[in-house]
DNA sequence: CTATAATGCGAGCGATCGCTCGTATTCGCT
DNA sequence: AGCGAATACGAGCGATCGCTCGCATTATAG
């Protein structure tokens, strides 16, 4: 019932190109997505406009992302997985580190995660929940959460009795969203001195929370 | 110079009906809009089912909003007017209170607030970019710092010496962000417990980043 | 080279959208 | 009651959207 014998040349979504030109289409289009979301607004980010800027026709277009949200989720995943890259990194050098120069980098860390690409970074906030990406992004979230909430478990000598998860829910949340408005509400880029003051600020609020 | 004689009919959108009939129209719209962005989305709040729910036609809804996005944007300006209703009220009863039970009350507020139309605050909270109305909501965001900030300043031999309008985006900006994420990434309707927890901590970063 | 499969192409389908405009209905006044 | 103005109506226009499908082009095998 898949399908009939050998006389049916139409499938589904083809999949495996040339290994080499395939690729290169994958990458082009999610790139053309990315730069369309981020020049011209979600609402001009027509499968037609895709594929024209990526160089090819919307017909090869459907050859590889099955819809339209399927191209925005994949931008959706590379963006998040270069931020949280990001974050892994920063979590495992911070690891054994004593609270306040941890909270210090891992403040810093998510500004400059904020900084990686602000303006798709801005897109994306606003357009995630149309897309079915939404439960990605929470699960980064959880992941961001969980990896907090790891550090303050090795360090709970260092801080007052408080429930993990409470912690990190609120150190994680206001972190991210102080990171999130000073990057985004404010002129295109910060100055290194405002920087530097957000920083401090944002790492008393958490240490003085957590201590 | 606002109309041609009395020979042109032809004008923009039609504006004092019978006072009465125009009124009603006018929020059964607004309402409609409303209802349809929580209950089926973005994007189904077209004009032909907007005009459907509220009972009226599409070309009796253009003689009183222009287009779509200003509907959108009554509704926006609707739900920001109730929040910040409350909101000025809680700030005018704190103005002579001590920092530990005024940010208490604000924290608290600010719980209520977003509580008032959960999914509709959700809806719009992702919509609002789309709309041509950040400035507005951005103006009530500044109304929000200018407030806190004036609480500050009134009480800054209470409190540690720092800039108040950072301290006011530094604290607003927590604030709002633990109370948005709470109420909204979370089951539907939170206990009154977990609401007591979370006053209880947001209360406790604040105060223990002002002094 | 030829045959066959894999891939690329883009005109165009059907659906839907925001919105207009000629007509029908109701109001306000005498 | 009768009449013009004000208001309400909704079929439908033009534009655009996501997506399909038959054909053209290219790669691979024999």
């Amino acid at each position: 019932m898949a399908r009939k014998p050998a006389t049916n040349p139409r499938t589904k979504p083809r999949k495996n190109a040339s290994q080499q030109r395939s690729r290169a289409m994958v990458d082009a289009l999610v790139e053309a997505t990315a730069r369309i979301l981020v020049r011209e607004g979600f609402d001009k980010a027509s499968t037609n406009r895709i594929a024209e800027v990526a160089g090819v026709s919307v017909g090869s277009l459907y050859q590889y992302y099955p819809c339209k949200e399927a191209l925005v989720a994949a931008v959706i995943d590379r963006h998040n997985q270069e931020i949280m890259q990001v974050v892994r990194v920063a979590f495992a050098e911070v690891a054994t580190q004593p609270v306040e120069p941890a909270v210090r980098r891992m403040v810093a860390v998510a500004i400059e995660a904020h900084r990686i690409d602000p303006r798709l970074h801005r897109v994306l906030a606003e357009q995630i929940p149309r897309t079915g990406r939404l439960e990605h992004v929470e699960a980064f979230n959880r992941e961001a959460h969980a990896m907090f909430r790891t550090y303050l478990d090795s360090h709970r000598d260092e801080i007052r009795a408080i429930d993990p998860a409470l912690a990190a829910f609120m150190c994680v949340t206001s972190i991210e969203a102080l990171a999130h408005t000073a990057v985004l509400h404010r002129p295109e880029t910060l100055s290194d001195r405002e920087v530097r003051t957000l920083v401090d600020e944002t790492t008393r609020l958490i240490v003085g929370y957590l201590q």
